[in-house]
RNA sequence: GGCUCGGUGGUCAAGAGGUUAAGACACUGCCCUUUCACGGCGGUAACACGGGUUCGAUUCCCGUCCGAGUCACCA
């Protein structure tokens, strides 16, 4: 790194709505992976000046899904730093100054226009507001202010040119002044607006890299307009293309609860592990240099280029995600699985490290676990039916005897282990001269109730332990008799 | 509608002025097998269209079409 160069610095800027989609962490892992992969920092703000949509406890949420995310800032409104406060609502004094001060340099004008009576003035292309109060006269709006008139401060507007920037990823954009509103920057409330706060933050918390989706494209000349009326340095913009959601109409848009409802939370609800959830959408608009797929956050923060930011924008794919989670589940030991899925079992009386073990390689999802594993607890009631299977040719005659046989077989083991009970089932097979499979099939149906079980014979039999293997055996025994069990 | 951006299989996504146009997910065939998975080996499937530039364009340029974003006292 250049050591002329100033140390880099992002921020994550969400809004305190109680949830954070998919979109959002996705701009807060690559401003972080940026800063991370030059030794920068990393900052979390809260843009909290929408009074109107303030969630209660929706700060906490940011944090958790951050810690969950493993994204560390280095500054923040629970980490505090040289540039605080670093929640907006608790900077209304700053940008109250910084908006008087652009009226008096000629950026910026009072405005008294009422909400309602713009939308009156407006034509029927939208076209905004019609610039009514930028050249009243001083006395007017000294006369207005002192009657105590509610006003709001909009933003001067060149009339003609154009405005262009360099955007890392978008490159050369431009945009005709003229396609520009007088758009306000301090609201009746004495809040900023977005577009005024994001500006002056950015600025005074020495942001050098501004990381945000796309959407804010064709805006960020209006920042510029700002950066330069205050005669400040304009950062480096990194637009990202935007993830979109499927709607179940098939069209295609930006991510939303909408479309695509995705929000961090949720899919940790599902059972999508939070790195996973990471390392999947690091790949959605961007990709390294070879084929991997499978990284940690740290492997991300080596390997993150901005150069290899796409322009298009990416349809959020679950099933692509449910695979990634799939293989990081199968990556870990059964110990670290057990731990994780101890919160889906019923209770503890059968061994975590075996049933997570039969479900490794069969769970994409954390919440498919009690589904896949109920009969463990409980054998489901079942119809005989079950016992018949064309391909390993079983039926209600063989199944009896098959099942008279292993229970003499299993009841004789005396270390009950899975290599044990697998070879014994082996041999009632050779001795009835049937398939492995015809046993299998039988003793599995016997003791789950169930054609599909995660996990063969001999391993749910291990989990259940003897006792119960043979109970259920039995009882399977006697409806094949006829006899209630 | 104006403005801005985008367009490689269904999805993610490499790629380069000349390639048999990678890889992954999904789908699918076979093998393995203790049901289902896992694993192994295959398969189907793409450069939106039309003009240029060029010996040669999917790649560069222009137009068309399609898609998305934006046009709030939301961020």
């Amino acid at each position: 790194m250049n050591l002329n160069m100033k140390k880099i610095r992002t921020r994550f800027a969400p809004s305190p709505t109680g949830f954070i989609h998919i979109g959002n962490l996705r701009s807060a892992l690559y401003a972080y992976l940026i800063a991370k992969s030059q030794g920068g920092d990393f900052i979390l703000r809260i843009e909290d000046t929408d009074q109107m949509r303030l969630v209660p406890n929706a700060e906490k949420i940011i944090y958790d899904v951050l810690k969950l995310a493993n994204l560390r800032y280095d500054e923040g409104p629970d980490k505090p730093g040289e540039y605080g406060p670093y929640v907006q609502s608790q900077r209304k004094e700053i940008y109250h100054d910084k908006a008087f001060e652009l009226i008096r340099n000629g950026g910026a004008y009072f405005c008294f226009c009422q909400k309602s009576d713009i939308a009156e003035s407006k034509d029927k292309l939208h076209r905004g507001y019609d610039r009514k109060c930028r050249n009243l006269d001083e006395n007017q709006v000294k006369k207005n202010l002192e009657s105590g008139m509610k006003f709001v401060i909009r933003q001067k507007m060149p009339l003609e040119g154009k405005t262009s920037f360099t955007d890392t990823v978008f490159e050369q954009i431009t945009i005709d002044n003229s396609e520009l509103e007088d758009g306000i920057l301090l609201k009746s409330d004495g809040m900023p607006t977005y577009n005024f706060a994001n500006v002056i933050d950015d600025h005074m918390m020495h942001i050098t890299h501004v990381v945000r989706g796309c959407e804010y494209l064709t805006s960020t000349p209006k920042y510029n307009l700002l950066y330069k009326a205050f005669g400040w340095e304009i950062p480096e913009y990194v637009h990202l293309p935007l993830i979109m959601g499927k709607n179940s109409d098939g069209s295609v848009t930006k991510l939303s609860k909408r479309a695509g409802s995705v929000g961090f939370e949720e899919l940790i609800q599902d059972g999508f592990l939070p790195e996973v959830i990471v390392n999947y959408i690091a790949f959605l608009g961007w990709c390294p240099k070879t084929n991997r797929e499978i990284f940690t956050l740290s492997e991300l923060t080596k390997e993150f280029s901005t150069q290899r930011i796409r322009k298009s924008p990416a349809i959020f794919d679950y099933l692509k995600l449910a695979w990634l989670n799939n293989e990081y589940i199968k990556n870990k030991t059964p110990k670290e699985f057990a731990e994780i899925i101890k919160v889906y079992l019923k209770n503890n009386l059968f061994d975590a490290v075996k049933i997570a073990k039969i479900l490794q390689s069969r769970v994409s999802k954390l919440s498919e676990i009690p589904e896949l594993i109920d009969f463990i607890y409980e054998i489901p009631k079942f119809s005989k039916e079950l016992f018949i299977n064309k391909k390993s040719k079983t039926n209600f005659e063989n199944a009896l005897v098959i099942l008279e046989n292993a229970l003499e077989s299993l009841k004789e083991i005396q270390s009950w282990t899975n290599d044990k009970i697998y070879n014994t089932i082996l041999q009632v097979a050779e001795k009835l001269n049937l398939k492995n499979s015809a046993i299998m099939w039988c003793i599995r149906i016997s003791v789950s109730g169930k054609t599909v079980t995660p996990g063969g014979a001999s391993e749910i039999l291990d989990i259940l332990g003897k006792i119960e293997s043979i109970n259920r055996i039995e009882n399977a025994l006697n409806m094949l008799k006829g006899i209630k069990g």
